[in-house]
DNA sequence: ATGAACGTTATA
DNA sequence: TATAACGTTCAT
């Protein structure tokens, strides 16, 4: 699936054991170190290249070179920081979702030309962004099951570097916003199935309609939203303590939490957050704020 | 606050 | 029935 993660590049057969539904390849070792070192602040303010989102998005031709070695893994351009890499997801994605969302990413022609490349595979995105929404292909084990044809979408869209983290790390393309169900525009962002309303602005906040049964009033199991970046990933790190202890621990990849799993189901932003989205309201405050204590955006 | 362990639910 | 993983509790 064009849309589907995996940073953890091919993996070697003997790393496929563990799980049946999930391909569980090690992450690269310094996602173990790396922690967010960039807040929103930095990202906007900060016009080094660093930080220089658009940069990123369209590479002069020496980033190219330098971010394309000889074999074709992706890799990272050796000048840049880390900010591809940590435990919650890249750097550089999370700085754009947040640009995204604050409204001060412009994507350029050019990007979106690139992007839209990597979005010729709109059909098995299309069916993913639906399948979330029914709730139904969570696909645990990598966000809908890698099958055979989408590895082979996977690697066609790695043509550079970049493609593979643009077109597939998050919903860069403008064609993948409405495939991911998000809308932009006047200044509000807000989830498609969450500006719904009822059962569905619930569903998009990770209950299925199963579990919204009204009768039995038990302790109902959030399901991952499918959409963020931990979501996005495919593999296990297999070196987690989750992963590591995954027997007793039963739980699921600390690389791969969802992130709106990890807010508390009645905690601040809820009931907005089902409601609609407003980005110039408490809510994308208190989000930030949120994924600042999460730690995802330590600055 | 964080992480480990366990109970439980959801799915194949 | 087996497995994955969410939610809760408890120890640190």
């Amino acid at each position: 699936m064009s849309t589907a993660v995996d940073i953890a590049g091919p993996s070697s057969p003997d790393q496929a054991h563990s799980s049946a539904k999930i391909p569980n390849e090690p992450l690269r070792p310094s996602l173990k170190r790396s922690n967010h070192p960039y807040g929103l602040s930095h990202y906007i303010s900060t016009p080094s290249q660093a930080v220089d989102v658009k940069g990123l998005i369209q590479p002069s031709p020496a980033q190219q070179r330098a971010a394309q070695p000889a074999h074709a893994k992706p890799r990272r351009a050796p000048s840049w920081p880390d900010m591809w890499e940590s435990p919650s997801g890249l750097h550089l994605a999370h700085a754009a979702e947040l640009l995204m969302r604050a409204g001060l990413l412009a994507l350029t022609p050019a990007a979106t030309e690139q992007a839209s490349l990597g979005a010729q595979s709109s059909q098995p995105a299309k069916r993913e962004a639906a399948e979330a929404k029914t709730g139904k292909g969570e696909g645990e084990g990598g966000g809908g099951g890698s099958g055979p044809e989408e590895e082979e979408e996977d690697s066609s869209g790695c043509g550079t570097d970049f493609q593979p983290f643009l077109g597939a790390w998050f919903p860069f393309s403008p064609a993948l916003f409405p495939l991911a169900g998000f809308q932009m525009g006047g200044g509000h962002w807000r989830s498609a199935a969450m500006g719904a309303e009822g059962i569905e602005g619930l569903v998009a906040e990770g209950y299925s309609p199963g579990s919204l049964g009204t009768s039995s009033g038990g302790k109902r199991k959030r399901k991952r939203c499918g959409e963020c970046v931990p979501c996005r990933r495919q593999t296990n790190c297999e070196q987690c303590s989750s992963c590591r202890n995954r027997k007793r621990g039963h739980q699921i990849c600390k690389y791969r939490k969802c992130e709106e799993l990890k807010r508390k189901p009645g905690g601040p932003g809820f009931e907005s957050r089902v409601s609609g989205f407003d980005l110039r309201g408490s809510d994308f405050t208190l989000g930030l704020a949120q994924e600042r204590s999460n730690g995802a955006l330590d600055g």
